[in-house]
DNA sequence: AGCTCATGTGAACGACCTTTACATGAGCCG
DNA sequence: CGGCTCATGTAAAGGTCGTTCACATGAGCT
């Protein structure tokens, strides 16, 4: 019943010690089993072992300690597509279209950091510091882009990269939002949500000119056929970055 | 105080006669102002002017409600799609893009109804009702993929009519999502999420081999230059779906 | 006229968010 | 070491919500 709050108490004194850290992370578990809706400030007090007061002096409500979850999940969410891109290694395309799969994987592996982020109704210009961590993510595609549109082939005309990252970013983020998520807006699907944002970015780049070769997604990832940052090949290759033709 | 519930009472007697009605409308304001999040059932109740049990007698709770109100959003999502794609008229491609703007239109004009609809939190799976009026609405759009695929030029290959639906429906919820929203989301773009979205459909149906000439975004839309429904033009155009090369 | 049942009321319960006054004890200063 | 201070925690209380229950009302049928 209730020897329960005092071992705890015993165990670690009247002090916590380490409550905002705790709080966050008991916060990332709730809102990954119920969704930042159903994330209760109590809850997290409970899971700490304090009282429901206590987060106060930590948080100045709920809302704000959402918005600290959402921060950190931009960090961490910048670190990955950081990665992912890796300064556009071994070449442009392939680092690019790595972008695009860390962005599922981050909204697939972090449901919680992804649910804070993009659909607890946090409003991202309420906080300077989420607002910058927001930011920041998204140069990491917009740099992407700025390198992927100075490779236009020669004879195309160079796309603007903030329109480029832009687009990249909508179709990321609208696969992830209606296709790759956990408990909501699941639908059955022909493809996986991975296969499907590859297909769509490939496109999206011929469209702008790259001269894409199909890729079976899911083919040995490595060796480019083309001398790595040279556009070679005709316009339009015989396949598409679907499946099969016909 | 309390004489406005009594003259509410007066005037409408103990029955209210169109509870129902009463309530989703009353939601729906709601959740315009405050999203579906702020959204309280007692607040529905207290502005139809009725006590707080009342609106149990007409749904079983307050998720009830909301699942009613996305589908009914559903249902005018699914007309206005369909008025928009107008089966195809006056040419596929235009009509298609069409729909697009439809999309964001109503991302726009009715954030009650998209934010019940998409970012409530609602799954859709729950009521069968709900079900059936989404699929609706997206089989709109997936028609509307199935003529467009009927028309690629001769010598490309046939993309999948329904991965081009999935394709555009991630695109414009994506935009939708991030830029074309009221109060969350909100970033400085460089164009506004019409153009954003038009370049974007553009260049990838440029990507599946549709001949796309440059289009400014927002010139006089009617007179299709080509023949409808007999793609013409060489392969490459020389400008692009943005505003200006270079 | 009388019955019935859908529809609305008020009271009550438990959970939550938040504030306030008070308690505790860790760290520092003499 | 003794005492002070202030960050950190607690209990209690007020307000709102969601939800249920027993009871009230009256519209519509017989």
């Amino acid at each position: 019943m209730s020897w329960r709050k005092e071992q705890r108490r015993a165990e670690r004194g009247y002090h916590h010690g380490n409550l905002k850290e705790a709080l966050l992370q008991a916060a990332l578990g709730l809102i990954a089993e119920k969704g930042a809706a159903g994330f209760t400030f109590a809850d997290a007090a409970r899971m700490a072992g304090v009282s429901a007061a206590a987060p106060y002096r930590h948080f100045r409500d709920r809302d704000e300690l959402l918005s600290s979850i959402a921060q950190r999940g931009f960090e961490q969410f910048e670190a990955r597509l950081s990665a992912a891109w890796d300064d556009g290694r071994p070449d442009t395309v392939t680092a690019f279209e790595r972008v695009g799969k860390a962005y599922l994987a981050f909204a697939r592996e972090e449901p919680a950091f992804y649910n804070a982020m993009f659909e607890s109704g946090v409003p991202v210009d309420a906080n300077p510091a989420l607002q910058a961590a927001s930011e920041r993510a998204f140069n990491i595609i917009r740099a992407a882009a700025e390198r992927l549109a100075a490779l236009t082939p020669p004879g195309t005309p160079r796309p603007p990269a903030m329109m480029m990252a832009l687009h990249i970013w909508s179709m990321s983020h609208g696969v992830a939002s209606l296709f790759s998520r956990g408990d909501a807006a699941r639908r059955k699907l022909p493809m996986s949500p991975d296969e499907l944002l590859e297909a769509e970015v490939l496109i999206y780049l011929r469209g702008l000119g790259f001269p894409i070769d199909r890729r079976p997604a899911g083919k040995s990832a490595e060796p480019p056929p083309v001398p790595p940052e040279a556009p070679s090949g005709s316009g339009v290759p015989p396949g598409g970055p679907w499946g099969k033709p016909k």
